[in-house]
RNA sequence: CGGGAUGUAGCGCAGUUUGGCUAGCGCGCUUGCCUUGGGAGCAAGAGGCCGGGGGUUCAAAUCCCUCCAUCCCGACCA
């Protein structure tokens, strides 16, 4: 290809409406053009690197024993209103109406076409195990579409959806997929985690995120520091170690004590000279069915969503004033759970175990002392609830744990039964007996993979993309169009590199050398090949390294041996 | 959906407070000369329904009303 034909309109400026490196470098690279929020042209440069990736997941979807199909974009209501999600899905769901007033929805997702498809065809387990995939257009009507390519409205994904007999052949189906996601993440080039995450509401499964690792993502990870164990979780997720041990206090009788004016536990530790970890904090929450109190140490956080799950609630908000003054009589930094009556307790392992603990007394600017669990209080649940933090010991071997930000490119879910029961997906086992398909679905966000892959790798001059995935491997770059001996060189070189079917851009325009080099840091090419003065004179090209910065003076004719080596090393 | 901001040439912006515009600037674009190892220089050009609609006024990019779009913060996120 050559630059002079290629559709990739570069810009020295940054558009005002990217915020975060990927899309602003996408859009100055020329790979795409916004049309309307969270909606993007893809133009000719993407579309090398999605197909790429599509690729690479291609022959590990197959690997695995997965069958691509492709399914509609344009689903019936009907399957929606049949599952329920018609209604839960909410204004996410792009919907439309046909000329006969048809409700139809945009796929966000193809669980139910998928399933669908399974009931009217799958009546035996001779039919399973089946893995089914499709790399297709998604839609999503977020709230706020940003970040360009990372949090789109339509985006392509790669969704694979399991069927088997039970749950130990999802299980085998599960771990497929695991594999080949690493796979997949690993021949893209990326740094990434696979992490375990939660399943929300939709029932306690086993389900792994895959992490892009990178600064600008939006999800906090942890991860063991000892390399040997594999512990990864989303601070969502993550597991405290065991409970901490008794401290063998003797407990002391219950006290009182005034407060005025604190009303938080930083305030309160402070005022009564006592470090946040022997203060119970008491937060109230309002949930769709009722008020709860959550008890966590002085010094830890709550963590909504374990929290909604052990209440297995849909909603979950922090009480507002009143509702506090409501409960406990008190303005808001003065709750406790002593004598606290009418509303649910939910106990965080830590506070169950202290001793002589501080809480507040459910009355303004007082605070209870020497407070125990069980003598003083009662809790109707206690589980982990916490937000555990960087620097805490891993839940498996006990190393600390490290903190990193990651974007989500994959997830791996276990559904079971859920679409196969309300949708009828049902199959005949050897006994005869009618059983619902177990399913599983796994997720590959493309082109948010493409933007991440860039969040990833990139420096001041542009992208420098993994060699797996760049548009074009190498750029041939000619610094005087003038000077014919340059150009004749350039072309050879050029012909020398298809010739050899490495993937080559010719910058033959007849611009000056500085514009050209910038744009090929721009674009983010993982080579460039230099062809100056000293090429014509000592028959040598210089091959530069997009990522190191690191210059070769290479022989002619042997080219393409070292830009394949170096290629396979990038 | 709440809060905030912004819409002026392909991109980045000034002009709006205090109405007087025949709407500017930089980059990019076109043509010519010149230049060619990191976004050169000179010269001459082209390019605008100032987001849309409605009003006020002798006069509106500028004031008022109203839509729309985009971005940011928050909430939300199979």
């Amino acid at each position: 290809m050559r630059t002079t034909e290629l559709f990739a309109p570069t810009l020295r400026e940054v558009p005002a409406e990217a915020e975060v490196i990927s899309h602003q470098l996408l859009l100055r690279a020329g790979f795409i053009r916004r049309d309307a929020a969270g909606i993007y042209t893809y133009l000719p440069l993407a579309i090398r690197v999605l197909k790429k990736i599509s690729q690479i997941i291609r022959e590990e979807m197959d690997r695995q024993g997965g069958q691509e199909l492709l399914m509609p974009i344009i689903q019936p209501a009907e399957l929606w209103q049949e599952s329920g999600r018609w209604d839960v899905y909410g204004p996410e769901l792009f919907r439309l109406r046909d000329r006969h007033d048809r409700e139809f929805a945009l796929g966000p997702t193809h669980e139910e076409i998928i399933t669908a498809l399974v009931r009217g065809e799958v009546n035996s387990y001779k039919q399973l195990p089946l893995l089914l995939y499709q790399i297709q257009n998604k839609y999503r009507d977020e709230r706020r579409p940003r970040f360009g390519l990372l949090r789109g409205r339509e985006f392509i994904m790669k969704d694979l959806y399991s069927f088997d007999r039970d749950n130990e052949g999802l299980q085998v189906s599960y771990m497929k997929m695991h594999e080949a996601y690493t796979r997949v993440f690993r021949r893209c080039g990326l740094r990434f985690r696979p992490v375990e995450a939660d399943s929300g509401a939709i029932g306690g499964s086993d389900t792994h995120e895959f992490m892009v690792l990178a600064d600008s993502g939006e999800a906090s990870v942890l991860f063991c520091e000892n390399g040997e164990c594999e512990y990864a979780a989303n601070v969502e997720k993550a597991a405290p170690a065991c409970a901490t041990a008794d401290s063998g206090e003797d407990q002391k009788p219950l006290g009182e004590v005034l407060t005025p004016g604190s009303h938080t536990v930083e305030e309160v530790a402070e005022f009564l000279r006592m470090p946040p970890h022997k203060i119970i904090k008491t937060l109230l929450y309002e949930t769709e069915k009722e008020v709860v109190a959550a008890l966590v140490r002085g010094d830890r956080d709550v963590n909504e969503i374990k929290l909604s799950n052990a209440l297995t609630c849909l909603r979950l908000k922090l009480a507002g004033p009143d509702t506090v003054r409501d409960v406990t009589g008190a303005m808001v930094g003065f709750a406790g759970p002593v004598n606290l009556k009418g509303v649910k307790i939910v106990a965080d392992p830590e506070v169950a175990a202290m001793v002589n603990a501080v809480c507040g007394a459910n009355m303004d600017d007082t605070h209870l002392t020497n407070v125990n669990p069980v003598r003083d209080f009662t809790t109707d649940i206690v589980c982990d609830i916490r937000m555990v933090r960087a620097g805490e010991p891993c839940p498996r071997c006990g190393g600390a744990l490290l903190e990193a930000k990651g974007i989500e490119v994959g997830q791996i879910f276990k559904l079971g039964d859920k679409y196969s029961k309300v949708l009828g997906a049902f199959f005949r086992d050897e006994s005869g007996q009618s059983r619902p398909v177990i399913m599983g679905c796994y997720g590959i966000g493309v082109t948010r993979t493409m933007a991440a892959a860039i969040e990833q790798n990139n420096d001041k001059d542009g992208i420098i993309w993994p060699a797996a995935i760049a548009p074009y491997h190498a750029v041939v770059v000619p610094v005087s169009t003038k000077d014919e001996s340059q150009m004749a060189m350039a072309e050879d070189v050029y012909g020398r590199l298809v010739g050899a079917g490495i993937e080559a851009m010719f910058d033959d325009r007849p611009e000056r050398a500085g514009v050209k080099f910038k744009d090929a840091d721009l674009i983010g090419y993982p080579l460039r090949i230099t062809i100056g003065t000293k090429a014509i004179t000592n028959n040598q090209v210089e091959i530069r390294v997009r990522r190191t910065g690191e210059v070769m003076i290479i022989p002619v004719d042997e080219l393409d041996k070292y830009v394949m080596e170096l290629l396979g090393r990038l």
